[in-house]
DNA sequence: CGAAAGTGGTTTGTATAACAAACCTGTTTG
DNA sequence: CAAACAGGTTTGTTATACAAACCACTTTCG
């Protein structure tokens, strides 16, 4: 029937979980956001939106600046490389398995 | 910029997970599908397609018929309206978020 | 000036989850 | 009779998300 829907089944779980597929997909079109700007676009708590910045940054998908704006401290999130790259494979996954 | 990327994320739990998933889309085009070749075509032990398939059925999105092809157990799986509707309310939304 | 609220977190506790592996019953086949 | 197959259930481990509490610093408001 099919290739192997067992590989397909094998979608990358960081990117997976909704709360992160949310971020990815917001950081995947504005290259570059803020902390707050991304706590209210996704609706998460402080602690969880920071927990899945850290699991996007240890995974290597995510880069995490912190900086200031003037004293204010100013935390940006953006994609590397390789988050976009399997945020682009997710999506792929995704739709090679909606395609059956 | 967007609607609300927070119900987004929101996706059905019982259809997320990608095991669900895949058994899900394979009984959408199916009909229906017996426990060997869920199994095989999956690549779940046995174990976890008999406790997906009963997540599956709990949730009231899959019906689990249990006959014999002579004196050997067979097991039927199929969606239920309900599944078949969230399988599909869960395509939409991830297309929806996939459009941003 | 003092209190409140905003920024950006970390830590902790709880509940859920998947998953592998072991175990079980019954049946057919060699 | 032994082995293997069908179709599970149960158990134990590990990871997970998530909420809520706590913390430090800064700005703003009364």
């Amino acid at each position: 029937m099919s290739p192997d829907l067992r590989g397909l089944a094998d979608l990358d779980r960081v990117i997976h979980e909704p709360a992160r597929l949310v971020i990815a997909t917001i950081l995947s079109v504005a290259e570059s956001a803020d902390f707050l700007f991304l706590q209210r676009e996704t609706g998460l708590t402080k602690g969880n939106l920071s927990f899945h910045l850290t699991k996007l940054e240890e995974a290597g998908y995510a880069a995490i600046e912190k900086t200031y704006k003037g004293k204010i401290p100013l935390t940006l999130a953006r994609l590397t490389p390789a988050g976009l790259k399997a945020y682009k494979d997710y999506r792929a996954s995704v739709k090679t398995l909606f395609e059956k």
